[in-house]
RNA sequence: GCGCUCGUAGCUCAACGGAUAGAGCAUCUGACUACGGAUCAGAAGGUUGCAGGUUCGAAUCCUGCCGAGCGCGCCA
């Protein structure tokens, strides 16, 4: 029973007016009441506007009807057509009260729907750098939010694990044994890179080893499995450090995909989508021209009769649709693949495999910029490795947290430093528009004031340390409202919505928009209206704003994948 | 050449087709011996790249320009 669901207020108020515009228009019923929090009311509905217009009325006479007829709420005209429309002060009492239970009162919209959310995707044997954060971050925070309300999330982190490199790896380990962390590992691939490029007879063997893999002959194949295991080890690591969900059981790369290339090339090849040109097997786009207006092509099998990721993620959708049943495809990478996956989800379209009941859509993402506005580099021009950046973000994240509280003890220190730390990059990277690039600022990240992951963390912990300091009561009485109170407490209510928002658009930095509003809102409540202080029983109700808004809170930076300390 | 994405306050960014385009930094003026100061009140800051169009109503939708980034056959 405490998982009941609370319908939001808004949702209430639309349901109000709709009904209205049914009684005064039978004509119109059905008609979107367009209604919408407000500034100048709790909510306000503009449907008067748009129909009076459709119906030959002023839609200020028309909003006048409607105000006539609608019922729990106070409706006023104005302007040209505008219902203001404000709710009885116990009605949002209740709703702080209802949605005391774990799950805020929030429903499951998405369940019964399978989900895969394919991200992060880092290459075996070589480190996670700055070009893994958003896919991941970005691609763990959507998993999180689908799941919570209610779809049937499959993660997939689609390792790149296979490929002609691991030929020339192996056949490199083997002649200079020795070392096989994955720092050393990718030393090792850049060293193997090297010989196979400066040595014809080294690059023969490295050849040679391709070739056993791809037959799976033992040995190789052994060593292979092993290169792969270090490299999940270390990526174990990152995940458990960053909070990230995703498990072995996720890892599903293209070496699984793999044996099934030939067929997704021959059942294309049979159905006329795939044809052969210049040695190779290529899908000709009917939507998209390259240069001299020649149709982009798709190569599912190259001139040498291998396999390049057009294939693999062609194989993907296959897979994803007919063997695990998923009802949407999501794919998190950045926005360079934007013309790779149309292509693809076109062909997928084209072979029958993505229908009208199935949607694919690629998440994309703007490039990480370093201070120069241009992408993040070391000053040697390689990839940030991933650690060092996380390094960097907690050791100013630790000096910002020893500056505010003196008081904490070391180990104490070292824990929040690292939750701030890691939830300001995270935060940075959620709460700006996916599509956007954007310039990796630590010195910004880690700031109390402003938009940051710190900020809404110092807030989580400053409420839960007044509800600290508070015992029990928080029933919650029929009090008269104070505008910062009501303020708040239709934030709290809007979060399902803005959960809802999220799942549709896929975009995470709603979510961050909301929270920050929400502790903003918190903010001024707390200004303007003594809680402790407080005889009851508006006392009581303010602790129950307090607590319902730290748990808002906690939950949203929950499904940020960021932690909530109850002290910072 | 074609395509995709982006152009909003000095800076970093918001804004389901709705009322006066909002926050935070930074700047300026005030206030408070603080339920943990994440301060608070106010000021200033904008022709939402430009020009048309649709609409009762446009930062948002359409068209055309300008500018930036990215992409367009055997890399992933």
């Amino acid at each position: 029973m405490d998982d009941h669901v609370v319908q939001p207020l808004l949702a209430r108020t639309a349901d109000a007016v709709s009904e209205a515009i049914g009684r005064v228009r039978p004509d119109s019923a059905g008609a979107d009441p367009v209604v919408r929090r407000s500034g100048h009311a709790d909510f306000q509905s503009n449907a008067a506007l748009a129909l009076g217009r459709r119906l030959g009325v002023a839609p200020a006479a028309l909003a006048g009807e409607i105000a006539g007829s609608v019922t729990g709420v106070r409706a006023e005209v104005s302007g040209p057509g505008f219902l203001n429309l404000t709710l009885p002060d116990r009605v949002i009492w209740e709703q702080v009260s209802a949605r005391g239970g774990p799950r805020l009162g929030i429903g499951r919209p998405e369940r019964g729907r399978k989900v895969v959310v394919d991200y992060s995707a880092p290459n075996i044997a070589k480190e996670m750098h700055v070009g893994h954060l958003r896919t991941t971050i970005i691609g763990d925070s959507l998993a999180r939010v689908l799941g919570f309300l209610g779809a049937d999330v499959v993660r997939q982190n689609h390792l790149g694990d296979w490929g002609t490199q691991f030929g020339m790896l192996i056949q490199h380990l083997w002649e200079h044994p020795g070392g096989s962390a994955v720092t050393a590992l990718d030393d090792r691939y850049r060293a193997a890179r090297a010989e196979f490029d400066a040595d014809p007879a080294f690059a023969a063997r490295a050849r040679a080893r391709v070739v056993a893999l791809q037959a799976g002959e033992p040995e190789t194949v052994a060593a292979w499995r092993g290169i792969v295991a270090e490299s999940e080890r270390a990526f174990r690591v990152l995940y458990d450090r960053l909070g990230v969900l995703l498990t072995p059981e996720d890892s599903v790369g293209e070496s699984f995909y793999n044996p099934v290339l030939p067929d997704v090339v021959a059942e294309l090849r049979a159905a006329g989508i795939a044809v052969d040109s210049d040695d190779a097997v290529v899908v000709f786009s009917q939507e998209v021209t390259g240069p001299e207006g020649a149709p982009v092509p798709l190569m599912v099998r190259k001139s040498d009769g291998g396999y390049g990721y057009d294939t693999t993620d062609l194989a993907t959708i296959r897979h994803r649709i007919r063997e695990l049943g998923a009802q949407r495809l999501v794919y998190v990478t950045d926005s360079r693949q934007a013309l790779h996956f149309r292509l693809v989800f076109e062909t997928a379209r084209r072979a029958g495999w993505l229908t009208d009941d199935v949607t694919a859509e690629h998440v994309a993402y703007g490039t990480v910029l370093g201070p120069d506005g241009r992408p993040f580099k070391t000053r040697a021009g390689g990839a940030v490795r991933l650690s060092d950046l996380l390094d960097d973000a907690v050791a100013r994240a630790r000096a910002v947290v020893a500056e505010k509280n003196p008081g904490l003890d070391p180990a104490e220190l070292d824990r929040i430093a690292e939750q701030a730390g890691i939830g300001a990059v995270k935060y940075a990277d959620l709460s700006t528009s996916r599509a956007k690039d954007y310039a990796f600022n630590v010195e910004r990240m880690v700031s109390f004031t402003g938009n940051t992951g710190v900020y809404l963390q110092y807030a989580h912990a400053r409420i839960c340390s007044i509800l600290r300091g508070a015992s029990g009561a928080t029933a919650v009485a029929d009090v008269p409202l104070e505008p910062a109170e009501r303020a708040l407490a239709l934030a709290l209510d809007g979060y399902g919505g803005v959960l809802a928002e999220v799942a549709e658009t896929l975009e995470p930095h709603r979510l961050c928009g909301y929270l920050y509003d929400l502790a903003r809102a918190f903010t001024g409540f707390y200004e303007a209206c003594p809680v402790l202080r407080a005889a009851e029983p508006v006392r009581g109700n303010r602790l129950a704003l307090c607590r319902l808004t730290a748990r808002t809170l906690g939950h949203g930076l929950g499904l940020l994948g960021i932690a909530a300390p109850e002290r910072m």
